[in-house]
DNA sequence: AGCGTTCATCGTCTATCGGCGATAGACGAT
DNA sequence: ATCGTCTATCGCCGATAGACGATGAACGCT
């Protein structure tokens, strides 16, 4: 599913998956959001809001990012929602940087 | 292991540092690039062009960006600038999203 | 019933991104 | 000296990101 399709010609369709992924993960309040998520096994926007100093729809949102990028966990509970990481996710996003970088660095 | 720093307490500068690196790699033009740029040993402008099919003007601001992040190395030799990637940059961008994943994922 | 809390969404504003063409500087070649 | 090539930069634009406040729905509690 995630990728066995073209060994190391790896494409340029690939590219812009990589790049959604990684754009997600591009903004200083999206990575302190995923730590404290990490840290809190699971929470709400409301704790994440009070940790982190920005307006509450200002998180949401960036929780919507992190959640539509698909490193998010979402799960609407009643009043207040449960966000968690999908560490899955999180580490197919580091494999597949790491297999980007080891492939431009196979020359050295 | 290349921090020592805060320990897990990492830091919300920290933060900034590698979603700068990231934001730099969030593009899939900017990888395609990468990919081009080590398959070639280094290039020039121009070939980057030739394989991007964007204009000059584009392929220039996103290697200027690039440069910029520290993940590639530029020479202004005459007309023909050289730009080559700087692995070890690129390795530590790796290991830097790795060991946030890891930090993220210890749980489980 | 009514209040407080939580959250998602909407609208707005500003800044930045990503693209392009045009331009100017620096060279090599003729 | 002039022409063609390669770059970098500038100016411009449409689109998007990122922030906020306001709003309304859903819920718990009293």
């Amino acid at each position: 599913m995630n990728a066995p399709l073209t060994e190391k010609t790896c494409g340029f369709a690939d590219s812009q998956a990589v790049a959604a992924k990684l754009a997600a993960l591009s903004h200083p309040a999206r990575i302190e959001i995923l730590r404290h998520l990490s840290a809190s096994r699971s929470c709400c926007c409301r704790e994440v809001v009070d940790h982190l100093d920005l307006a509450q729809s200002t998180v949401s949102q960036h929780l919507k990012i992190l959640v539509d990028a698909g490193l998010v966990r979402y799960e609407p509970d009643r009043q207040r929602s449960r966000y968690e990481v999908d560490s899955d996710a999180l580490e197919d996003v580091s494999r597949s940087l790491a297999a980007l970088v080891n492939s431009c660095c196979s020359g050295r």
